[in-house]
DNA sequence: CTGAAAGCGCTAACAT
DNA sequence: ATGTTAGCGCTTTCAG
């Protein structure tokens, strides 16, 4: 059980730890008979490198990690799937740190991180994506980039010279309103989201601003916030309901509001899309369990990941990348949305 | 730029390297001005020290892993969300190792995270959860168990010696079993999953053996297995309502299959649970945002998650702990289950 | 093609 | 209370 070396191999063999080191390494020929002998007896104990003293040399760990809200969300999860795909092709193993939106285990990690020697991080929502990200904590990311690569995932810190990767939320957004514009509706409310965050917000600009284009609007009563959950979108949705002129379609923040928004509906007995259209956010894969299966944005969730490691390993091996990498998004019509009653 | 050190710390406190590692991890009293002084400079420089020095010596790493098939399934989130939380409390960092249900995957993901010198495995899903998992796999799973801690969630190997953490898939199976009996039904299906996978036959076994001890049995054809995705649950929903004479109450594998039940239902214009009533299996978010909301049983996923953490972190303390771990699975009622139609 | 030896950055005796 | 020194297990010159 005790841990078997380099030496071990070396000894056994009657050769140097550097030519066992260079039949591990193939850094340098080695006559192919003094190379099957360390072969065998690398496998006859099953010899495994200890990854810790050679990371400590080459300066380089083969490791990356992400720092997420909440793996439990949808969203996150189809995002990862996409960077762990490609981080394992480019040789890496993934740290998954999760933080359940807790800023401070953003930077509790941030330092675990630095410590263990990571290649590179990537660093998905969160800090990154409110509204006014506190000077002290945008600056915990710079001076953090300074040391190692980062990459940024849908937000973003202002002038931090930081590399990102996000889809376009605005786009998305107007995506979703010209799509109910065109369906006829007039009457438009949106739902759900923290206001505090860059994802709720810019979304509900761009549909006022949109909106305004067509001489409509979004009436304060019917913009009503909440968090990301599908309570809370059940909750407000059923606010909207209860009031003297219901709209005729609402825009979620995301597929989690959207659900709660349709359970709502139905309970008030209303049918989807007959007399009230929904669109969700993000096409998570809960948008086609749910019946009437959802309308809704997709943000290209596997691709996000996949050009987050991208990005990161480009700028591991020290090369040159574009700063900024903005993914289409892509309206996804299903059954949710439909002509507007009238 | 260049990384600072130990040394560069202590040759500007005019100290000795050791007294800086002393302040650094409080193993021995330093004066209090020193500790100031030290304290001061690495403040200054940001100083972060190398872990991998560290754990090369302390022969801990404070990391674990944890391999799962696919973290896109909210099954796994679940329970990945449990394990971390409690992990975090331990001081360990997370490695997220999804194999796509790969088992080549899972040996490549053994190699390297001996290499890295993880302080421990968590094993969910995959190969242990095969009805007959092929011996150089059972052996890989065992060889490695002896070089480091590992935990089994769901699933098995037997006689492997391995600890493992476990719901009672049978005694859950009886539980949705019994709840359709008490509400009448006699003509019962079973829907989904691969027939490789102990998930889905210990299951079918337990719900069998439960209807003969009633007079009763699930016959072939309404025995229909698959995967555990929705299409494929859509899809066998689909050929039972086809038959001469269909169910009045199907069990499914999991709830993604028993939403995919549940559309093929509705898309046959059946109403839940007037016409069929259906059991879903795992108690994801997903079962209570779908409408109707599905009765299922409850894995206690994230309990399953810190469970596995504290055996492994026993494990790795040297300690001993119960090689076997069952947690009692849960049936919670909502409203895809109603009386039989008669 | 192969060996000897000097580290990588840190901890842990062992001295003082 | 603090300094000196020998490793941890590996890679990498530098010689041969």
């Amino acid at each position: 059980m005790t841990p078997i070396t380099i030496y071990d191999i070396a000894k056994e063999a009657n050769v140097s730890v550097s030519t066992v080191s260079r039949v591990l390494n193939d850094t340098a020929p080695v006559r192919a008979s003094t190379r099957e002998k360390v072969m065998a007896i690398i496998e006859k104990h099953q010899f495994q490198p200890n990854a810790l003293a050679r990371s400590l040399i080459k300066k380089e760990t083969g490791t990356i990690a992400i720092i997420l809200p909440d793996i439990t969300n949808p969203f996150f999860p189809e995002v990862f799937w996409g960077a762990e795909n490609e981080a394992r092709d480019k040789g890496y193993t993934f740290f998954l740190c999760n933080t359940g939106g807790d800023h401070s285990r953003e930077s509790e990690y941030l330092t675990i991180l630095r410590e263990k020697r990571v290649d590179g991080i990537i660093f998905l929502g969160g800090r990154i994506n409110l509204q006014h990200c506190p000077e002290e904590m945008a600056q915990e990311l710079i001076e953090a980039g300074k040391h190692l690569p980062i990459v940024l995932v849908n937000g973003n810190i202002a002038k931090s010279g930081l590399h990102r990767i996000y889809t376009d939320e605005a786009a998305g957004a107007v995506l979703a309103t010209q799509h109910l514009l065109d369906l006829g509706h007039r009457e438009i409310a949106f739902v759900g989201g923290l206001k505090e965050m860059a994802t709720t917000m810019v979304k509900v600009k761009a549909i006022q601003k949109m909106l305004k284009e067509h001489g409509l609007e979004i009436p304060k009563e019917r913009l009503l916030l909440g968090d990301f959950s599908i309570d809370s979108g059940k909750e407000q949705m059923a606010r909207l309901l209860e009031q003297q002129n219901p709209p005729t379609a609402v825009i979620c923040v995301n597929d989690y509001t959207a659900i709660g928004a349709i359970k709502a509906t139905i309970e008030h007995g209303l049918s989807i899309p007959g007399d009230i259209s929904i669109v969700g956010y993000d096409d998570t894969p809960l948008a086609s369990a749910v019946i009437p299966e959802l309308t809704t944005v997709s943000q290209n969730t596997y691709q996000l990941g996949k050009l987050a490691v991208d990005v990161l390993h480009d700028l591991i091996g020290g090369g040159k990348t574009k700063k900024q990498t903005a993914l289409q998004p892509e309206l996804i019509v299903r059954q949710s949305t439909g002509p507007a009653r009238r």
